[in-house]
DNA sequence: CGTAACTTTGAGACGTATCAATTCTTGTGG
DNA sequence: CCACAAGAATTGATACGTCTCAAAGTTACG
């Protein structure tokens, strides 16, 4: 069985084969499907399961009064979906599904008890928490002190990056089912303004993006557009699993 | 001996008189002074131990390639400066003062330790971190789908309510030592454009700000105009504590 | 094969940045 | 206690990035 899960926090440290299949075991204790456009779980709701991405796209996202979406983070598979659950009374922000999802649930008593051992299981669990903090805190820096250029780019460079460490793909391309309203949400712009500026990464070369597939023709440059560096994803041991994401000066891709 | 770090962490949970001294021994173990200006952990490096802010004012932020700097969010006394450090390798920002401050040093073994317990502490601090989480999730909000004036108006109203449950103040005027150039850098804005809303706000009668104060005159029309709402502070048991906070709706002041 | 969702295009308005100059505060040493 | 320096706040005129709103294409899908 496939566990994006564990390959996710395998970026971090390395499991036994008793943990592997502990994982597995942990995942396949009860799943749900979701269809596109679907909650997860609702913003002000509680549930007594964390849900964990097996397949498909998802994001957070609040709704303010005005009616306007924010999209705090985009979810690909092997992410934690509502980790807080197990310690906070309610939701302040819903988990909803861009394409027909699925997920492991995982009692909050056995998260709880996961968080407790002194275990590469917990360790890693802390550590995609750790990294959750330094993608919100990017994403801070991107919407404050860069420009509408610099902020599509850098989305669509970390989503290929967090493709290609879960194993999604090995090349430049990825399945993008993410629209350009969903774009828009997500970097503070307008679709319009979204439309744009595609056209112009298409035209100097940088992506192609048709048939819900993002190609990324030119990674080297979109990276310095986007002023990407992957510090704040913390892949300890990215390179040593695959050298291939990285170019020779070290840096990812 | 105050304790701002358990006063933070009772919003959360109550502690018997044996945690309360623990939390007191455990502040009292290692501490360092700060001057204004200067980092308590630095981008890139790594440490040891774990920095509690106990007096003064802090900042998270990062400089960009170009100069510029984004502060992700403000630190008042009873925050934990560097969670991460005693999981990840190293910041991937840095932390510094903006006022003489003094911290406390907690070894991340210890850390380590505290978050293993099936304890009130290890779940507060569960809580700490899951609220450090909503606070850049509404900050992003903020600054993708609120102009200028809401997310100024949101940062102050925000900063007034901190002050208020760490205890810091009982009226709607705290110390304020932040310059405008800093709201700048926190707001994704330029300081000439933070000192001309400022000024809108106190022609309108919502603030007055000087001599490092900050009185809120009107904070029901403050709090409507940032559209705030507390519920991403998940601050469970304020109520109960100090009820004065709240207004007749039930919402925090 | 029709309809809804998504993408693309255009022209004008507006919020915020820029950059430079001035005034006000605050802290410091004579 | 005053004078000065350095930092912080304020002001003004202009430029530009992005939004707005509306309409026309295009694509996906039941």
């Amino acid at each position: 069985m496939s566990n994006p899960w564990a390959t996710k926090m395998e970026q971090f440290t390395a499991f036994t084969a008793g943990e592997r299949e502990r994982l597995d075991s942990l995942l396949a204790f009860k799943q749900r499907g979701f269809e596109a456009q679907e909650d997860i779980i609702a913003d002000g709701a509680h549930s007594d399961y964390c849900h964990i991405l097996l397949t498909g796209l998802a994001c957070r996202y609040k709704i303010l009064p005005d009616g306007e979406r924010q999209i705090m983070a985009f979810l690909v598979p092997g992410d934690l979906c509502d980790a807080e659950i197990f310690i906070l009374k309610k939701m302040d922000h819903a988990v909803g599904t861009l394409t027909a999802s699925t997920t492991a649930m995982i009692h909050s008593s056995v998260m709880k008890m996961l968080l407790r051992e002194a275990s590469p299981i917990a360790e890693a669990l802390w550590w995609g928490t750790m990294t959750d903090l330094g993608v919100l805190r990017e994403r801070i820096v991107d919407q404050g002190r860069r420009d509408a250029t610099e902020r599509l780019a850098h989305l669509l460079y970390e989503m290929l990056v967090r493709y290609r460490i879960s194993g999604a793909t090995k090349t430049n391309a990825i399945d993008f089912p993410i629209t350009q309203t969903d774009l828009a949400d997500a970097t503070g712009m307008t679709p319009s303004h979204v439309n744009r500026l595609l056209q112009r990464f298409r035209e100097d070369g940088l992506i192609e993006l048709r048939n819900r597939t993002l190609t990324v023709t030119n990674p080297l440059r979109l990276r310095s557009l986007a002023q990407f560096s992957a510090t704040y994803l913390h892949l300890d041991r990215t390179e040593a699993r695959d050298p291939a994401v990285y170019d020779r000066a070290g840096e990812l891709i």
